[in-house]
DNA sequence: CATTTTCTGGACTTGCCGGTCCATTTTTGG
DNA sequence: CCAAAAATGGACCGGCAAGTCCAGAAAATG
């Protein structure tokens, strides 16, 4: 796996990845061809195939998991940080706005949806990256009940699944009409309920 | 389009539509071969072409249609009856119930993941299916505010866009973790909260 | 500076699978 | 019962894109 890899082997192992990643995100996962990966990052087959002698496969692969990460990197450090309603706020903000920036075409594609690779490298990448997300919440839930600003009979590990279920469903619909109406409306109910569940 | 059909047309045609179907449940859309399709139904690439002359397109977006419709028929008639708490809890079961039993494909997942096609016609079958979906449950929040169940100054547009958020992203989920976990959370967060602000 | 390894380019092969074509059989309808 | 239309079967074609191969350039190594 670590082969020995001078640096600029390196350099266009790293190009290949986000030239691909970029490609991806224009394009959509199925109309992504090597050749045009190639085009776009001036590389050859004889490259593609050094680099990720598993070919398409191990290529989307390496996208998957640079662009997993890049997800929660994206919602950092609000992410990490839920520890007052103000701060809640901002992360919904910044998740909302981060997506709609985004395309059309969700990076993931190639694992998240019906179309995913279902290898099991391919479902340790989403299922990973999806346990973190939902772990992260579920921290910010518990912080807040420490405060006390979230009830303690609310289960965090709930509270946080539907949350980011509603994510999840909101970027879904974002992707097929275009607008945030959906992932909005679910952040919003899903916090008013926690904070209505704050004054019995 | 409505061409002059014998019975013996319509049934094949009718035969190889629910095969396809089948075959996509099972397989994913991305696995399945025009010739998967000819196996399983007893049929012949020469009819395939016949009944949907513009190939493996018009049958994929035949079987979406139809399972398109499926997807409401299912919920029905609870879906079209939300007009007390029991009923909507006993909607939300069905709703679960439906989806653990359906298998790790959605099989609109032809049109609905990121690999979905983009074409007009696909798009207009997954935007009518996801509007008369929100429409139905909006319908059932302004029912249950017009019995004073809710409380009128929620918005029933905005509540119906969050749970069909909260389901999306509770489906997606489910495919991937075999769990209804986030389905379940999601549309208990969301019940609660609608049911907590009927009392001020 | 020699030689060994890594990197690069691109021509070539291969297999798959959607789509075409037409000959044959079955059904329809007068 | 006989045209005409519809339904069926399956051989064949063609293109596309993944993957292979190897020869030559550029770096590392000592």
């Amino acid at each position: 796996m670590a082969q020995a890899l001078t640096p600029k082997g390196t350099a266009t192992r790293s190009r290949i990845v986000a030239g691909a990643a970029a490609e991806l995100r224009e394009r959509g996962v199925d109309e992504v061809r090597l050749e045009d990966v190639m085009a776009r990052t001036g590389t050859s087959k004889g490259q593609l195939f050094h680099y990720f002698p598993g070919g398409k496969e191990e290529l989307l692969l390496a996208v998957a998991q640079h662009e997993a990460d890049q997800v929660l990197v994206d919602q950092q450090p609000l992410l990490g940080e839920l520890t007052s309603w103000p701060a809640w706020q901002a992360w919904r903000d910044r998740l909302i706005a981060r997506y709609r920036e985004q395309g059309q075409h969700c990076p993931l594609g190639a694992l998240l949806g019906p179309t995913g690779r279902r290898t099991p490298a391919a479902r340790s990448v989403v299922t990973g990256l999806l346990g973190r997300w939902e772990n992260a919440i579920a921290d910010g839930v518990r912080h807040m009940q420490s405060t006390g600003d979230i009830a303690p009979e609310v289960d965090a590990g709930r509270a946080a699944a539907a949350i980011l279920a509603g994510i999840q469903g909101g970027v879904l619909l974002l992707l097929h009409t275009g607008r945030t109406d959906h992932l909005a409306a679910a952040l919003d109910l899903a916090l008013d309920a926690l904070r209505g569940g704050a004054r019995p």
